[in-house]
DNA sequence: TTAGTTTTTTATCATAAGTAAAATTTTATT
DNA sequence: AATAAAATTTTACTTATGATAAAAAACTAA
Protein backbone atom coordinates (compact mmCIF):
# COMPACT_ATOMS: atom_id res chain seq x y z
CA UNK A 1 0.00 0.00 0.00
CA UNK A 2 1.68 2.89 -1.11
CA UNK A 3 2.35 6.18 1.80
CA UNK A 4 -0.37 8.10 -0.08
CA UNK A 5 -2.84 5.98 -0.20
CA UNK A 6 -2.28 5.75 3.47
CA UNK A 7 -1.83 9.10 4.37
CA UNK A 8 -5.42 9.86 2.46
CA UNK A 9 -7.22 7.69 4.45
CA UNK A 10 -7.96 9.95 7.96
CA UNK A 11 -8.89 12.75 5.26
CA UNK A 12 -7.83 13.95 2.42
CA UNK A 13 -5.08 16.08 2.13
CA UNK A 14 -3.75 18.63 -0.01
CA UNK A 15 -0.54 18.20 -1.29
CA UNK A 16 1.63 20.79 0.25
CA UNK A 17 0.60 19.31 3.89
CA UNK A 18 0.95 15.61 2.67
CA UNK A 19 4.54 16.51 1.29
CA UNK A 20 5.25 18.34 4.57
CA UNK A 21 4.13 14.76 6.23
CA UNK A 22 5.79 12.60 3.67
CA UNK A 23 9.50 14.41 4.42
CA UNK A 24 9.17 13.39 7.78
CA UNK A 25 8.69 9.73 6.97
CA UNK A 26 10.95 6.80 6.27
CA UNK A 27 10.52 3.18 5.16
CA UNK A 28 11.37 0.36 7.38
CA UNK A 29 11.32 -3.35 7.02
CA UNK A 30 11.56 -6.34 10.26
CA UNK A 31 10.80 -9.66 10.24
CA UNK A 32 8.35 -11.55 11.58
CA UNK A 33 8.26 -11.70 15.61
CA UNK A 34 9.97 -8.15 15.95
CA UNK A 35 8.79 -5.78 18.78
CA UNK A 36 7.38 -2.74 17.01
CA UNK A 37 6.42 -0.97 20.21
CA UNK A 38 6.75 -1.95 23.91
CA UNK A 39 5.12 -1.39 27.25
CA UNK A 40 6.55 0.72 29.80
CA UNK A 41 8.49 2.49 27.30
CA UNK A 42 7.49 6.04 25.65
CA UNK A 43 7.62 5.22 21.95
CA UNK A 44 8.73 8.44 19.53
CA UNK A 45 7.57 6.91 16.28
CA UNK A 46 3.99 6.28 14.97
CA UNK A 47 3.96 2.92 12.05
CA UNK A 48 2.13 2.94 9.37
CA UNK A 49 1.73 -0.78 8.39
CA UNK A 50 2.39 -0.75 4.21
CA UNK A 51 2.39 -5.06 4.12
CA UNK A 52 2.34 -7.06 6.96
CA UNK A 53 0.40 -7.57 9.60
CA UNK A 54 0.78 -6.62 13.68
CA UNK A 55 -1.06 -7.72 17.21
CA UNK A 56 -1.34 -5.56 20.20
CA UNK A 57 -0.80 -7.52 23.42
CA UNK A 58 -0.94 -6.97 27.06
CA UNK A 59 1.56 -9.15 28.79
CA UNK A 60 0.07 -10.19 31.59
CA UNK A 61 1.45 -12.70 34.52
CA UNK A 62 0.05 -16.31 32.79
CA UNK A 63 -0.75 -15.81 29.31
CA UNK A 64 -0.26 -12.19 26.95
CA UNK A 65 -3.86 -11.01 26.24
CA UNK A 66 -4.30 -9.92 22.39
CA UNK A 67 -6.66 -6.83 21.62
CA UNK A 68 -5.89 -5.35 18.65
CA UNK A 69 -4.64 -6.60 15.14
CA UNK A 70 -2.89 -4.24 12.49
CA UNK A 71 -2.99 -4.93 8.54
CA UNK A 72 -2.26 -2.78 5.17
CA UNK A 73 -3.06 0.67 6.06
CA UNK A 74 -3.56 0.56 9.61
CA UNK A 75 -1.64 3.20 11.95
CA UNK A 76 0.31 1.53 14.77
CA UNK A 77 1.31 3.52 17.11
CA UNK A 78 1.43 3.55 21.55
CA UNK A 79 -1.44 6.08 22.08
CA UNK A 80 -0.31 6.53 25.29
CA UNK A 81 2.78 7.31 24.24
CA UNK A 82 1.75 9.70 21.59
CA UNK A 83 -1.04 11.40 23.71
CA UNK A 84 -0.10 11.61 27.11
CA UNK A 85 3.29 11.23 26.69
CA UNK A 86 3.54 8.18 29.00
CA UNK A 87 3.98 4.81 29.17
CA UNK A 88 1.86 2.83 27.35
CA UNK A 89 0.43 -0.64 28.53
CA UNK A 90 0.63 -3.04 24.88
CA UNK A 91 3.42 -4.78 23.71
CA UNK A 92 3.26 -4.64 19.61
CA UNK A 93 4.32 -7.85 17.75
CA UNK A 94 4.60 -8.06 14.03
CA UNK A 95 3.20 -11.12 12.48
CA UNK A 96 4.98 -11.45 9.51
CA UNK A 97 7.93 -10.01 7.83
CA UNK A 98 6.74 -6.73 7.52
CA UNK A 99 7.48 -3.50 5.43
CA UNK A 100 6.29 0.02 7.68
CA UNK A 101 6.60 3.50 7.26
CA UNK A 102 8.12 5.30 9.88
CA UNK A 103 7.09 9.03 11.49
CA UNK A 104 8.70 10.75 14.51
CA UNK A 105 6.04 12.61 16.51
CA UNK A 106 8.29 14.79 17.68
CA UNK A 107 7.62 16.04 14.30
CA UNK A 108 4.42 15.24 13.90
CA UNK A 109 4.00 17.52 16.95
CA UNK A 110 5.44 20.54 15.45
CA UNK A 111 3.31 19.90 12.20
CA UNK A 112 -0.03 19.75 14.26
CA UNK A 113 1.03 23.46 15.64
CA UNK A 114 2.03 24.82 11.86
CA UNK A 115 -0.33 23.54 9.81
CA UNK A 116 -3.98 23.49 10.78
CA UNK A 117 -4.66 20.50 7.41
CA UNK A 118 -2.59 18.40 9.30
CA UNK A 119 -4.00 19.47 12.62
CA UNK A 120 -7.03 18.43 11.45
CA UNK A 121 -6.14 15.27 9.77
CA UNK A 122 -4.67 14.56 12.88
CA UNK A 123 -8.30 14.71 14.50
CA UNK A 124 -9.72 12.60 11.74
CA UNK A 125 -7.08 9.85 12.70
CA UNK A 126 -7.65 10.15 16.28
CA UNK A 127 -11.75 10.10 15.42
CA UNK A 128 -11.51 7.08 13.09
CA UNK A 129 -9.64 5.20 15.76
CA UNK A 130 -11.82 6.34 18.25
CA UNK A 131 -15.14 4.89 16.04
CA UNK A 132 -12.97 1.62 15.96
CA UNK A 133 -12.08 0.76 19.65
CA UNK A 134 -15.98 2.15 20.41
CA UNK A 135 -17.27 -0.31 18.10
CA UNK A 136 -15.36 -3.19 19.36
CA UNK A 137 -15.59 -2.26 22.93
CA UNK A 138 -19.46 -2.38 22.23
CA UNK A 139 -19.56 -5.45 20.26
CA UNK A 140 -17.90 -7.20 22.70
CA UNK A 141 -20.41 -6.07 25.10
CA UNK A 142 -23.63 -6.86 23.23
CA UNK A 143 -23.00 -9.89 21.10
CA UNK A 144 -21.34 -13.53 22.33
CA UNK A 145 -18.23 -15.24 21.32
CA UNK A 146 -19.09 -17.28 18.46
CA UNK A 147 -21.35 -14.17 16.94
CA UNK A 148 -17.96 -12.14 16.92
CA UNK A 149 -16.06 -14.71 15.57
CA UNK A 150 -18.41 -15.14 12.83
CA UNK A 151 -17.89 -11.18 12.61
CA UNK A 152 -14.58 -11.16 12.35
CA UNK A 153 -14.50 -14.37 9.53
CA UNK A 154 -17.21 -11.95 7.93
CA UNK A 155 -15.27 -8.66 8.01
CA UNK A 156 -11.66 -9.95 7.79
CA UNK A 157 -11.21 -13.25 6.75
CA UNK A 158 -7.86 -13.18 5.64
CA UNK A 159 -6.88 -12.18 9.35
CA UNK A 160 -8.14 -16.23 10.36
CA UNK A 161 -5.63 -17.69 7.66
CA UNK A 162 -2.89 -15.03 8.67
CA UNK A 163 -3.05 -15.25 12.51
CA UNK A 164 -2.69 -18.43 14.41
CA UNK A 165 -6.01 -19.37 16.68
CA UNK A 166 -4.41 -18.80 20.16
CA UNK A 167 -4.26 -14.28 19.55
CA UNK A 168 -7.64 -14.53 17.42
CA UNK A 169 -9.21 -16.97 20.58
CA UNK A 170 -7.48 -14.06 23.01
CA UNK A 171 -8.76 -11.29 21.00
CA UNK A 172 -12.26 -12.31 21.32
CA UNK A 173 -11.86 -12.58 25.19
CA UNK A 174 -12.29 -16.61 25.46
CA UNK A 175 -9.82 -19.66 25.31
CA UNK A 176 -7.98 -21.36 22.61
CA UNK A 177 -10.32 -24.34 23.68
CA UNK A 178 -13.52 -22.43 23.53
CA UNK A 179 -12.54 -21.27 19.71
CA UNK A 180 -11.90 -24.77 18.61
CA UNK A 181 -15.39 -25.77 19.80
CA UNK A 182 -17.21 -22.63 18.43
CA UNK A 183 -15.44 -23.42 15.36
CA UNK A 184 -16.45 -27.26 15.65
CA UNK A 185 -20.20 -26.26 15.73
CA UNK A 186 -20.23 -23.86 12.81
CA UNK A 187 -18.55 -27.37 10.71
CA UNK B 1 -18.65 23.48 36.44
CA UNK B 2 -18.17 25.84 34.55
CA UNK B 3 -17.76 25.79 30.77
CA UNK B 4 -14.09 27.30 30.89
CA UNK B 5 -13.21 24.43 32.93
CA UNK B 6 -14.72 22.00 30.71
CA UNK B 7 -13.49 23.43 27.52
CA UNK B 8 -10.02 23.81 29.31
CA UNK B 9 -9.92 19.95 29.52
CA UNK B 10 -9.01 18.29 26.48
CA UNK B 11 -5.77 21.48 26.20
CA UNK B 12 -5.58 24.78 27.10
CA UNK B 13 -6.83 27.20 24.41
CA UNK B 14 -6.23 30.47 23.43
CA UNK B 15 -8.69 33.24 24.91
CA UNK B 16 -9.64 33.85 21.54
CA UNK B 17 -10.37 30.29 20.13
CA UNK B 18 -11.90 30.19 23.77
CA UNK B 19 -14.82 32.95 23.27
CA UNK B 20 -15.37 31.63 19.52
CA UNK B 21 -16.32 28.45 20.91
CA UNK B 22 -18.32 30.10 23.42
CA UNK B 23 -20.10 32.16 21.41
CA UNK B 24 -22.18 29.06 19.84
CA UNK B 25 -22.85 27.71 23.36
CA UNK B 26 -25.68 27.73 25.15
CA UNK B 27 -27.38 25.89 28.50
CA UNK B 28 -30.23 23.80 28.52
CA UNK B 29 -31.70 21.91 31.40
CA UNK B 30 -33.14 18.17 31.40
CA UNK B 31 -35.01 16.54 33.95
CA UNK B 32 -34.08 12.88 35.00
CA UNK B 33 -35.11 9.78 32.57
CA UNK B 34 -35.12 12.46 29.51
CA UNK B 35 -33.24 10.76 25.74
CA UNK B 36 -30.03 13.23 24.84
CA UNK B 37 -29.05 11.25 22.55
CA UNK B 38 -30.60 8.73 20.18
CA UNK B 39 -29.64 5.77 18.57
CA UNK B 40 -30.86 5.84 14.33
CA UNK B 41 -31.03 9.40 14.56
CA UNK B 42 -27.89 11.75 13.07
CA UNK B 43 -27.46 14.06 15.99
CA UNK B 44 -26.47 17.58 15.03
CA UNK B 45 -25.30 18.98 18.58
CA UNK B 46 -22.61 17.67 21.58
CA UNK B 47 -23.23 17.95 25.33
CA UNK B 48 -21.35 18.56 27.84
CA UNK B 49 -22.16 17.91 31.46
CA UNK B 50 -22.70 20.86 33.85
CA UNK B 51 -24.20 19.11 36.42
CA UNK B 52 -25.85 15.73 36.06
CA UNK B 53 -25.07 12.16 35.01
CA UNK B 54 -26.16 10.44 31.75
CA UNK B 55 -25.69 6.60 30.55
CA UNK B 56 -25.29 5.44 26.87
CA UNK B 57 -26.86 2.29 25.76
CA UNK B 58 -27.40 0.00 23.06
CA UNK B 59 -30.74 -1.04 23.27
CA UNK B 60 -30.91 -4.39 22.18
CA UNK B 61 -34.19 -6.97 21.88
CA UNK B 62 -34.10 -8.24 25.52
CA UNK B 63 -32.33 -5.67 27.60
CA UNK B 64 -30.55 -2.31 27.34
CA UNK B 65 -26.77 -3.09 27.51
CA UNK B 66 -24.82 -0.02 29.39
CA UNK B 67 -21.55 0.43 28.31
CA UNK B 68 -21.22 4.40 29.27
CA UNK B 69 -21.19 6.46 32.13
CA UNK B 70 -21.03 10.26 31.75
CA UNK B 71 -20.36 12.80 34.54
CA UNK B 72 -19.47 16.47 35.43
CA UNK B 73 -17.20 17.64 33.08
CA UNK B 74 -17.64 15.16 30.52
CA UNK B 75 -18.39 15.02 26.76
CA UNK B 76 -21.82 13.49 25.67
CA UNK B 77 -21.93 13.16 21.92
CA UNK B 78 -22.74 10.03 19.19
CA UNK B 79 -19.03 9.37 18.13
CA UNK B 80 -21.14 8.34 14.73
CA UNK B 81 -22.66 11.46 14.01
CA UNK B 82 -20.13 13.83 14.99
CA UNK B 83 -17.43 12.12 13.27
CA UNK B 84 -18.88 9.80 10.24
CA UNK B 85 -21.90 11.77 9.87
CA UNK B 86 -24.12 8.51 10.11
CA UNK B 87 -26.71 7.21 12.74
CA UNK B 88 -25.43 6.17 16.10
CA UNK B 89 -25.39 2.79 17.94
CA UNK B 90 -26.20 4.45 21.62
CA UNK B 91 -29.51 5.93 23.74
CA UNK B 92 -28.14 8.72 26.01
CA UNK B 93 -30.30 8.81 29.15
CA UNK B 94 -30.23 11.02 31.85
CA UNK B 95 -29.48 9.32 35.11
CA UNK B 96 -30.44 12.59 37.42
CA UNK B 97 -32.11 16.02 36.51
CA UNK B 98 -29.59 18.04 34.77
CA UNK B 99 -27.88 20.74 33.40
CA UNK B 100 -25.72 20.98 29.83
CA UNK B 101 -23.97 22.76 27.83
CA UNK B 102 -24.96 22.46 24.40
CA UNK B 103 -22.52 22.75 21.16
CA UNK B 104 -23.95 22.18 17.77
CA UNK B 105 -21.29 20.22 15.60
CA UNK B 106 -22.36 22.48 12.55
CA UNK B 107 -20.70 25.38 14.09
CA UNK B 108 -17.93 23.33 15.39
CA UNK B 109 -16.79 22.14 12.09
CA UNK B 110 -16.20 25.02 10.82
CA UNK B 111 -14.23 26.38 13.57
CA UNK B 112 -12.19 23.37 12.91
CA UNK B 113 -11.60 24.89 9.30
CA UNK B 114 -10.69 28.23 10.47
CA UNK B 115 -8.85 28.40 13.66
CA UNK B 116 -5.77 25.63 14.16
CA UNK B 117 -6.09 26.16 18.33
CA UNK B 118 -9.75 25.02 17.69
CA UNK B 119 -8.46 22.04 15.21
CA UNK B 120 -5.65 20.49 17.86
CA UNK B 121 -8.24 21.02 20.49
CA UNK B 122 -10.64 18.92 18.83
CA UNK B 123 -7.83 16.35 17.87
CA UNK B 124 -7.04 16.48 21.84
CA UNK B 125 -11.06 15.81 22.76
CA UNK B 126 -10.98 12.80 20.22
CA UNK B 127 -7.12 11.56 21.44
CA UNK B 128 -8.29 11.45 25.40
CA UNK B 129 -11.79 9.79 24.57
CA UNK B 130 -9.60 7.22 22.50
CA UNK B 131 -7.46 6.59 25.56
CA UNK B 132 -9.96 6.28 27.54
CA UNK B 133 -11.99 4.21 25.58
CA UNK B 134 -9.19 1.84 24.97
CA UNK B 135 -8.20 1.67 28.33
CA UNK B 136 -11.72 0.35 29.40
CA UNK B 137 -11.53 -2.41 26.43
CA UNK B 138 -8.25 -3.16 27.32
CA UNK B 139 -9.54 -3.51 31.39
CA UNK B 140 -12.61 -5.77 29.99
CA UNK B 141 -10.53 -8.39 28.43
CA UNK B 142 -7.27 -8.38 31.36
CA UNK B 143 -9.62 -7.79 34.57
CA UNK B 144 -11.91 -9.95 35.81
CA UNK B 145 -15.29 -8.73 36.91
CA UNK B 146 -14.58 -8.42 40.61
CA UNK B 147 -11.87 -6.32 39.73
CA UNK B 148 -13.23 -4.49 37.75
CA UNK B 149 -16.45 -3.66 39.80
CA UNK B 150 -13.27 -2.68 42.52
CA UNK B 151 -11.79 -0.27 40.46
CA UNK B 152 -14.94 1.44 39.53
CA UNK B 153 -15.69 1.56 43.31
CA UNK B 154 -11.96 3.23 43.27
CA UNK B 155 -12.03 5.69 40.74
CA UNK B 156 -15.70 6.62 40.72
CA UNK B 157 -17.18 5.56 44.08
CA UNK B 158 -19.76 8.48 43.83
CA UNK B 159 -21.17 6.91 40.40
CA UNK B 160 -22.31 3.63 42.46
CA UNK B 161 -24.05 5.43 44.71
CA UNK B 162 -25.77 7.56 41.93
CA UNK B 163 -26.37 4.82 39.20
CA UNK B 164 -29.07 2.20 40.34
CA UNK B 165 -27.05 -1.53 40.20
CA UNK B 166 -28.57 -2.76 36.84
CA UNK B 167 -27.22 -0.19 35.06
CA UNK B 168 -23.37 -1.07 36.56
CA UNK B 169 -23.95 -4.74 36.21
CA UNK B 170 -24.35 -4.41 32.63
CA UNK B 171 -21.14 -1.58 32.39
CA UNK B 172 -19.56 -3.84 33.74
CA UNK B 173 -20.65 -6.67 31.63
CA UNK B 174 -22.44 -9.21 33.91
CA UNK B 175 -25.39 -9.66 35.32
CA UNK B 176 -27.59 -8.25 38.28
CA UNK B 177 -27.47 -11.35 40.23
CA UNK B 178 -23.67 -11.56 39.31
CA UNK B 179 -22.73 -8.12 40.55
CA UNK B 180 -25.05 -9.01 44.39
CA UNK B 181 -22.66 -11.51 44.70
CA UNK B 182 -19.80 -10.05 43.84
CA UNK B 183 -21.20 -7.47 46.40
CA UNK B 184 -22.18 -10.06 48.97
CA UNK B 185 -18.33 -11.56 48.69
CA UNK B 186 -16.67 -8.12 49.57
CA UNK B 187 -18.78 -7.18 52.78
C1' DT C 1 11.75 -38.08 4.31
C1' DT C 2 11.99 -38.01 9.11
C1' DA C 3 12.19 -36.17 13.50
C1' DG C 4 10.98 -32.39 16.21
C1' DT C 5 8.24 -28.53 17.30
C1' DT C 6 4.19 -25.93 17.26
C1' DT C 7 -0.63 -25.50 16.69
C1' DT C 8 -5.22 -27.22 16.89
C1' DT C 9 -8.69 -30.38 18.37
C1' DT C 10 -10.98 -33.60 21.54
C1' DA C 11 -12.35 -35.33 26.03
C1' DT C 12 -13.14 -34.93 30.97
C1' DC C 13 -14.03 -32.51 35.00
C1' DA C 14 -14.63 -28.35 37.86
C1' DT C 15 -16.32 -23.80 38.36
C1' DA C 16 -18.11 -19.45 37.49
C1' DA C 17 -21.95 -17.13 35.71
C1' DG C 18 -26.78 -17.21 33.83
C1' DT C 19 -32.05 -17.82 34.63
C1' DA C 20 -36.03 -17.66 37.28
C1' DA C 21 -38.50 -16.76 41.20
C1' DA C 22 -39.03 -15.45 45.94
C1' DA C 23 -37.67 -12.50 49.79
C1' DT C 24 -36.06 -8.33 51.38
C1' DT C 25 -34.89 -3.59 51.32
C1' DT C 26 -35.27 0.99 49.61
C1' DT C 27 -37.71 4.75 47.54
C1' DA C 28 -41.65 7.30 46.24
C1' DT C 29 -46.56 8.70 46.81
C1' DT C 30 -50.88 9.55 48.88
C1' DA D 1 -47.60 6.55 58.52
C1' DA D 2 -49.27 3.34 55.22
C1' DT D 3 -49.24 1.55 50.77
C1' DA D 4 -47.43 0.77 46.48
C1' DA D 5 -43.73 0.50 43.37
C1' DA D 6 -39.06 -0.18 42.31
C1' DA D 7 -34.62 -1.88 43.23
C1' DT D 8 -31.64 -5.23 45.32
C1' DT D 9 -30.42 -9.54 47.35
C1' DT D 10 -30.90 -14.34 48.11
C1' DT D 11 -31.89 -19.09 46.84
C1' DA D 12 -32.13 -23.07 43.88
C1' DC D 13 -31.20 -24.87 39.63
C1' DT D 14 -29.08 -25.10 34.96
C1' DT D 15 -25.82 -24.09 31.45
C1' DA D 16 -21.84 -22.39 29.32
C1' DT D 17 -17.13 -21.73 29.66
C1' DG D 18 -12.58 -22.53 31.64
C1' DA D 19 -8.68 -25.58 33.11
C1' DT D 20 -6.13 -29.45 32.26
C1' DA D 21 -4.33 -33.21 29.82
C1' DA D 22 -3.66 -35.79 25.94
C1' DA D 23 -4.24 -36.94 21.09
C1' DA D 24 -4.20 -35.45 16.40
C1' DA D 25 -2.81 -32.53 12.83
C1' DA D 26 0.03 -29.18 10.68
C1' DC D 27 4.26 -26.96 10.05
C1' DT D 28 9.71 -26.59 10.10
C1' DA D 29 14.01 -27.67 9.39
C1' DA D 30 17.79 -30.79 9.06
Amino acid sequence: MSIDQILQQPSPLPTASLDQLKEHITEQHFPKGHILLQADKIESVIYFIKKGIARAYSPTDDADITFWFGKEGDPVLSMKSYVANEKGYENVELLEDSELYVLPTRELRQLFEQDIHIANWGRRLAEKELIRTEERLICRQVRTATERYKDLLNDHPDLIRRVQLGHIASYLGITQVSLSRIRAELR
